[in-house]
DNA sequence: CGCGGCATCTGACCATTGTCAAGTTCTATC
DNA sequence: GATAGAACTTGACAATGGTCAGATGCCGCG
């Protein structure tokens, strides 16, 4: 959680970069998004007020590199869950690994969440964060595709969309303190086993996709 | 959409509240809600920068009261959608009712929606907002409630943070942009009833609450 | 040992914002 | 129609931030 203020030369040499993404970090967590400014990251990484120009541009790319190391981090959580499984894992079970793994991801890494949820302050076409969010919600669709190979178009987007934004919602809700108190590690599991149930449910025809009429 | 910047004579009297909340939401809507000012709010009202104190106090009050008034809107369209309903509807079809209402309030009131998500900028201790949040989290937990009366503890928190973050996360990843173009109306429709129906599926056991093992 | 080039620093500029104090204009009430 | 009080305006202050130009220090190569 330091931020490495300088090793003990003048220069960060190549160290300037990550020591100033670590800055981010910081800040996000004490005062959240809104605090992160170039001159306040300069601060804490010990170098002046303009050195982080070269690096990022301006603002608006610092925040998307952050962003970007975000979502590399949040994929290899992803993966690192998906590892834990026998390889003769059942498709639902690594469906769940998924969202467990993103979940532990936005609790271990609460101000890169924060950040990564805040688009508006990030360059979304930005090559380098394309490629890392790509990859990191092809791990999700990859592991929803395999639950159930037949699925039609309808049924998987509504699939993938109840996947993706329960675990998105609870890790959002949870990082905004809107939860009342109510989430806990087992509340977590126990929402990933329902989505996962749901998910791997039969696909009832598309005019009457569930019992609920309107 | 517009935000009357003044009647005729040179006072707002009253209308000037409202005025300023209308134009939080415009400001929301195009540049975001890190963009309000009390500065930017009080040109759009076409009154002076400094008009809006007397009113909200500071910033912070300015858009508490326009979160408060989405809270409202919130609750309101959660019972207009319940109020479609016969008197005769079935539990499921009461919640599933809930969902839509709250899914219809995001795509109405994107301003609103998005503020409300940022609990940094708001104060959650004012007492108006309190009452206007819990208003409409009642609604959906008295809906859920009803679905299975013997919920245990557990089985009940687990489904309330599924409905929950299911539809929240679908609106927030929704309004945030962040859906890739996969949210539509019909996935929508289709989500909520996925999710209704993992809320009225048969409770396992504590131990093994759905069938991933980790 | 000298030198080029890059990383970083210093200083300054301009724009924006929240906040305060004091003045001014409108409305309502008598 | 006068007067009190609320609603709003004006002007100014300090703080912060992003950005630019030019100076300065450090590195490795010859």
């Amino acid at each position: 959680m330091s931020v490495t203020p300088k090793p003990e030369g003048r220069h960060h040499h190549g160290a300037l970069r990550q020591a100033l993404l670590d800055a981010v970090a910081e800040i996000v967590l004490e005062r959240g998004p809104e605090a992160v400014s170039l001159r306040e990251c300069a601060r804490r990484a010990g170098v002046s007020h303009s050195a982080a120009a070269p690096h990022f541009g301006d603002k608006r790319g610092l925040l998307t590199a952050f962003a970007t190391e975000g979502e590399a981090r949040l994929a290899q959580a992803m993966e690192d869950a998906l590892a834990t499984l026998p390889a003769t894992a059942a498709p639902a079970a690594r469906l769940a690994a998924t969202g467990r793994g993103y979940i532990a991801f936005a609790r271990a890494n609460p101000a890169h969440f924060r950040l990564m949820c805040r688009t508006d302050l990030i360059d979304r076409e930005d090559p380098g964060w394309c490629e890392a969010a790509g990859r990191a919600f092809a791990l999700l669709s990859d592991a929803m595709a395999a639950l159930q190979p037949g699925m039609d178009a309808r049924a998987r987007r509504a699939r993938l969309a109840l996947a993706w934004s329960g675990v998105h919602g609870f890790c959002a809700l949870r990082a905004e303190g809107s939860d009342g108190g109510l989430w806990t590690p087992q509340v977590a599991d126990d929402l990933v086993a329902l989505l996962v149930a749901a998910c791997a449910a039969p696909i009832r025809t598309p005019s009457a996709e569930g019992p609920v009429p309107s």
